[in-house]
DNA sequence: CCCTGATTCGC
DNA sequence: GCGAATCAGG
């Protein structure tokens, strides 16, 4: 995948909107969280609002050691601003959506607790991917609980998903 | 352990 | 320029 006009445009769209590196190279597609952050890095568009702070890197025990001093020179030379203003507004964004609502319609007799409501491009091999709502529909979102050692649903859903044999004949 | 962005450096 | 590996932090 290489970085056409449109895909640089996009990627200053979602990076300014804040959503995060992973999420916006899986809107993307083709490209790793890894390639979008030196990406915007090369773009020059770091720093929007406080995700991790950037104080002085180091790290590897690599060779030239030379920088190093010029690093700690200048956090030395303190400037200890750290402008943390517009920041905060932009950190808003879908995650803060009250799922609160009244409880997930019995299904069956197997009792499911609140789900996350992730979006597609949010789901990853461990979250569950039990889908809520309509799928033509806006809001449409999936469980998204923690689905680690239980397949592709979490362990509330992989019970409605996956009835044993034994206890589907006797439901039927 | 999951995630985040930041940095380095071989390609 | 690109991005995997790695680092630091939440």
């Amino acid at each position: 995948m290489n970085w056409t006009d449109e895909r640089v445009e996009l990627l200053r769209k979602l990076w300014s909107e804040g959503l995060s590196a992973s999420q916006i190279a899986a809107q993307l597609g083709g490209v790793s969280r890894n390639a979008v952050i030196g990406k915007v890095h090369r773009l020059k568009l770091s720093g929007r609002g406080r995700a991790t702070a950037a104080p002085a890197r180091q790290k590897k025990a690599t060779q030239g050691a030379s920088m190093q001093k010029s690093v700690a020179r200048a956090a030395s030379a303190t400037r200890h601003v750290t402008a943390s203003i517009g920041a905060t507004a932009l950190q808003v964004q879908f995650d803060a959506e009250p799922v609160a609502r009244h409880y997930i319609r019995p299904v069956e007799n197997v009792v499911v607790p609140i789900s996350r409501n992730l979006q597609l491009v949010e789901l990853t091999e461990r979250t569950c991917k039990w889908p809520n709502g309509d799928p033509l529909s806006e809001d449409f979102s999936f469980c998204g609980n923690d689905a680690a050692e239980t397949g592709p649903y979490c362990k509330y859903h992989a019970r409605v998903a996956f009835q044993p044999a034994a206890e589907r004949r006797r439901a039927r």
